[in-house]
DNA sequence: TTGTATGTTCGATGCCTATCGAACATACTA
DNA sequence: TAGTATGTTCGATAGGCATCGAACATACAA
């Protein structure tokens, strides 16, 4: 039952989170995260993947220092970290705002 | 002569936007594009790669409609688009104010 | 017209990434 | 113990992307 590996807060880096979030999987991701206040389980989240897939978009938002990956016997849980507020202070918060107002106006899928 | 293609406003998506300035060198780009008010020289930009990888990096900054590119004689102008400023409050600047933070100490900065 | 300067495009290369199915590991359950 | 549920990892595939040199297009200058 090995724990998730999470970057440092000094690790994280401007380009590896905009790259993460530059997918629109991880983004829609996120966004289901910020909906809730807490921790969401797998079976919580929308995606049109299959787990192979969602799991290495995991691993990908989790590398990037974006969300914190929890391990519950068979399940996994996952929260959005909050240093990324602290090292760029509003990028998150507006990005993930716009992507709320986009998004509302579109289909939830997106190409 | 013939001009750049750039997309209309209603036309740029949020994860173009991040994942254009997920790469090191478009945000640098970018960064520099910052320190100036109006428009910039080709010449004048600092990037460590060739002039068909900086065509590259521009079109696909242009793409995303992050930059208006003109064009002047032989030459190139590029400045920053505040479009996504409009479609998407506080982004664009929170990103960029970041990545000054984050840059200030390795990047060199413009006169 | 010839040459020069500035970018763009093309072709090729190599790396990275998204995706899936299948196999595996782990933890719970009957 | 055997079975089930939940993710992870592996192997393979396909597509995209960053990079470069070379060829091309355009505009200006001599």
């Amino acid at each position: 039952m090995k724990a998730f590996d999470h970057p440092k807060v000094e690790d994280i880096s401007l380009s590896t989170v905009l790259s993460a979030l530059g997918d629109p999987i991880r983004l829609s991701i996120v966004t289901q995260l910020t909906l809730n206040e807490g921790e969401i389980g797998w079976g919580a989240i929308e995606v049109a993947v299959g787990k192979a897939t969602l799991s290495h978009h995991m691993k990908t938002l989790r590398n990037a220092g974006l969300i914190h990956h929890r391990k519950d016997g068979t399940r996994c849980f996952v929260a959005l970290r909050f240093d990324v507020n602290v090292l760029f202070p509003g990028v998150l918060e507006s990005i993930l705002h716009a992507a709320a107002q986009t998004s509302s106006a579109s289909a939830p899928i997106m190409t």
